[in-house]
DNA sequence: TTGGGCACTTAATGTAGGTTAAGAAATATT
DNA sequence: AATATTTCTTAACCTACATTAAGTGCCCAA
C-alpha cells in the first residue's frame, strides 16, 4: 500500500511537473490559434524539455540543424563565427522565446550557426520530425508558425535597416528600449556584439554616453 | 453573327490574356502546395493584374499597406529615407517574386517603407483582406506563405550577419553570385544602397576591383 | 538643338569604428 | 583563499567608408 502510495505522488508530481514545464509554451500559442485539449496533448506529446547548463552548444556551425528550441526559462544565443575568429550574434533568445538554425533546419544542411547556452536554462525541444508531422496533424499549426515567422521578419527587416542608417550609439539606444530585461542579463561583449562593434568599442561608447 | 463571333473572340482573349498573366503565380505556389482547379479559380478571383510604369510609388512610408505586390515583370524595389535624405534599399523584386510593407501590412499601421516601380511592370495585386479571407477558404495557403515567408527570413538573417562581418567589397561579389540577373537591370546607385555604402565609394570601390 | 537633369567619376578631407596592447576588475575554478 | 580565466577599460594609432565638391557623359523634353 505504502509502495503504492509512494508510485502514485510520484506519478502526481511528473504529471504537475510536465503542466508546469509546458504551460509557456501553450500560452504562446494560444497567443495566435486556439487547440483542442486533445490537440494540446498531441502537441506536448511530440516535444520534451531538457535542463541545461550555462555555455552548452546545443548546435555547432557545420552540422544539420534537427530541433528548434523554446525558452521556458533562462537565455541562449545564436552566433556565427567569421575567417578572423569574430563572433557575430545573430539573436537572443530568453523566456517565451524560439530560437533555432532556421536556414539548416529547413534546407537540412550543415549550418553557419552556433546556439549557446548563455545561463543556465530549460528549453523545450522540437525536432524537425515532429514539427512536420505536426502541421499534417494540426494543420493550423501552419498558421501558428506562420504569424511567428512573419514577426521575426519583421523584426529581422527593421534590425538590417538599422543597421545601415543608424549609428551604433542610435542602435544600442533601440536596443535598450526594446529588450530591456535582456540588457540586465547580458554581458556586455555580447550587446557589443549584436549592435555590431567591438567590445571596445562599446566600452569606449558607453563612458562617452555616460558623461552627457 | 458577327458581333456574336467578335464577343466570341474577345472574351477568349480576355481568357488566354488571364491565364497568361496568372500562370507565373500559379507555378509559384505549386512549387509548394498543390492546388485542386476550384482552388485556383477561387484563388484567381482575388487577385488582380496591374500595369505600371517606372517612377511610379506604390506604396508610401506613412501609410498603411493593403497590398502584396507578386512580379509577373518588371523590377521594383522597397527602401526607406532616414532623417538625412538618404535611401536605404530594403529589397528588389523581379519576376516571380513577392514584395510588400510587412510590417504595415501585418501591423496595420503606418510603415516606414516606400515601394517604387523601377522599371515598367506588371504587378499581381493581393489586398490583406482577400489574403485574409483566403488563409480561410484555403487553408493549404498558410502552408505556402509559411515557406515564401521562412526563406525570406532565412534570406534577411544571412544578409545581416553579412552586414555585420564582410567588408563592402565582398558583399558585392556575394550580391552579383546569388542576383546575376538583377545586376544587369539596376543601376549602380540602388547596387550601392543595397551593398550599404554611397554612390561614391561604390564606383571608387568598382575602380579598384577592376584594376585587381 | 539645346539645356537641364540624372547617373557616374574622381579627389581631398573627415570620422566612426577597428586594432593592438596592457592593465584593472570581476568570475570561475581549485 | 588563491589562482586562473574571462570581462571590461583605456589609450595610441589605423582604416574603411562618408562627406563635400567639382567635373564628365548621357538621356530626353521643350
Amino acid at each position: 500500500m505504502r509502495s503504492f502510495l509512494l508510485r502514485k505522488t510520484a506519478f502526481f508530481r511528473a504529471y504537475f511537473r510536465t503542466f508546469e514545464n509546458m504551460s509557456l509554451i501553450l500560452q504562446n500559442i494560444a497567443k495566435h490559434i486556439v487547440l483542442t485539449p486533445e490537440e494540446e496533448t498531441l502537441f506536448l506529446s511530440k516535444i520534451e524539455t531538457r535542463t541545461v547548463k550555462a555555455k552548452t552548444i546545443l548546435q555547432n556551425a557545420g552540422q544539420v540543424c534537427q530541433d528548434s528550441y523554446f525558452v521556458n526559462s533562462g537565455l541562449l544565443r545564436s552566433f556565427t563565427i567569421n575567417d578572423n575568429i569574430v563572433e557575430h550574434v545573430l539573436s537572443f533568445a530568453c523566456e517565451g522565446w524560439w530560437i533555432s538554425d532556421m536556414y539548416s533546419l529547413l534546407s537540412q544542411k550543415p549550418g553557419n550557426l552556433f546556439i549557446e547556452v548563455l545561463e543556465d536554462s530549460e528549453v523545450v525541444v522540437l525536432s524537425k520530425t515532429h514539427q512536420d508531422q505536426l502541421y499534417l496533424e494540426i494543420p493550423k499549426l501552419e498558421r501558428f508558425f506562420r504569424i511567428l515567422i512573419e514577426n521575426s521578419l519583421v523584426a529581422n527587416q527593421e534590425r538590417l535597416m538599422d543597421n545601415l542608417s543608424l549609428t551604433a550609439e542610435e542602435r544600442f539606444e533601440k536596443f535598450c528600449k526594446k529588450y530591456p530585461t535582456l540588457i540586465q542579463k547580458l554581458p556586455q561583449k555580447q550587446i557589443a556584439s549584436y549592435i555590431g562593434v567591438t567590445p571596445e568599442f562599446f566600452s569606449k561608447m558607453k563612458a562617452r554616453m555616460l558623461k552627457k
